[in-house]
DNA sequence: ACCTGAACACCGTTCAAGT
DNA sequence: ACCTGAACACCGTTCAAGT
């Protein structure tokens, strides 16, 4: 039987608050927010719950299903309210507030974008939102899809790198041999690396071993959104030009 | 006794062929590629090489490190030999050189960007390459920094999502849920999603339930190179007409 | 409808031996 | 140095019962 256990996050147990899926929701976000999805696990939401694993699987169906609705609550509140004069704003808004949710949630970074389950949010606002803000742009037809896919790739791209999770236990040895094998790096192989190393020591890509969560990368990310903004516009700028497609390479 | 296993990949056993890490890494990319992450695991790199997992404990350390191998294994060749006339021209093929890699190892793409022991690799001739590259382009000091982080951003996030893993089995009704969820799509309250459905339907972010594998996406992905280039460009351009920030917020 | 209970086929990892 | 062998503490998931 499972034990009183210490883990136990919800429900008081002999109440008539029975188990259903919102709770076991939001039990696992609450378990991944603690101990990171490493060690997430099916069992481990039945132990923080009081009952058997089995329990849960008669609501959730599978993992999978339920990190996917782990993943649309925590999402539940992304899309922006409407009414931003330019459409610029609004996409660099759309950006910073995902950032500002993975920030409470950091744990759940990887879980977006790298696993397709994760789809089954489908929230149609935000899709609807981003179609008419870059209808807006001046984007139309096949032009319109592939924009809505910059403005999400790069919505999700930088910060799910930037929070990207740490490896669980382990790490303290980790930790050393990264630092030590960024700070010998080779002065006269690598120039420029050696001469912004301080500048860079984890707060860069590649060059880090710790997260978003104590090094975030702040200025990074905000340039990251001025040149996704400024690139789409300028796309924007040429194709109103000419009625036909840019320098780059087409569809 | 590990069984004469089917699953067998590498190394004539009775040779004098001894098990080593690159042997062991090299099995374990084939096993990735074959099978996919959801369902790799140390014991079957140990099935397909016809030894107890515990022998393969004593050369990878952990399972990480393992993975952090793979990766550094699958990016061997991703920076671009020197020598392009424009910085605009090098930044883009790095991009879609990383696009092709990943194409080539698409299962090994969730493992890219989401944990931080994948930056084992540290590569510095990419760091390297990238800040000249930039250099080049006009950026200095922490512009410098934040414009490489933009790069390796932009890099790895949007083939990442592009890519992102497909259920392991239960497919078969996931697919269907989301076609269907996909296809009722309310006219009235979303009519620009429902105007652009079938241009969209498996081509476009969250409305997917296949990814870049069957369903790649060239224009998109294009689109975002474009956009994610000409937006540096903009922004050194901004930087060198006068010497401070651009209009974006900075820090 | 909702939960218990037992069971199956797996994991990663450690520790003690063998050669 | 390199591998076998056994063991520990876990997993996700299914299936048969209970109420």
């Amino acid at each position: 039987m499972p034990a009183a256990s210490k883990l136990r996050i919800g429900r008081p147990k002999a109440a008539e608050n029975r188990l259903n899926r919102a709770l076991i929701v939001e039990t696992s976000l609450a378990l991944i927010d603690r101990e990171g999805i490493e060690s997430f696990s099916v069992r481990n939401v039945a132990r923080a719950l009081d009952v058997f694993p089995t329990a849960v699987y008669w609501h959730i169906g599978d993992r999978n299903t339920l990190l996917s609705d782990v993943v649309t609550l925590v999402l539940a509140d992304l899309t922006p309210t409407r009414a931003t004069a330019r459409w610029q704003d609004w996409i660099r808004q759309l950006l910073v507030r995902y950032r500002n949710i993975i920030r409470q949630h950091p744990n759940v970074a990887p879980l977006i974008g790298v696993q397709l389950v994760s789809n089954g949010s489908l929230d149609f606002r935000l899709v609807e939102s981003i179609l008419e803000c870059l209808s807006q742009a001046g984007f139309k037809g096949q032009d319109l899809i592939d924009a809505y896919n910059v403005v999400m790739g790069g919505m999700v791209g930088f910060t799910t790198q930037e929070f990207a999770s740490v490896p669980a236990d382990g790490t303290e040895g980790w930790k050393k041999t990264m630092r030590r094998a960024i700070a010998a790096v080779d002065a006269k192989a690598y120039p420029r690396v050696a001469a912004h190393l301080a500048a860079m020591s984890n707060k860069a890509f590649l060059l880090r071993w710790e997260n978003g969560v104590s090094a975030p990368l702040d200025a990074g990310f905000a340039m990251f959104a001025d040149a996704l903004v400024a690139g789409i516009e300028a796309l924007a700028k040429a194709k109103r030009g000419r009625a036909k497609r840019p320098p780059g390479r087409g569809s």
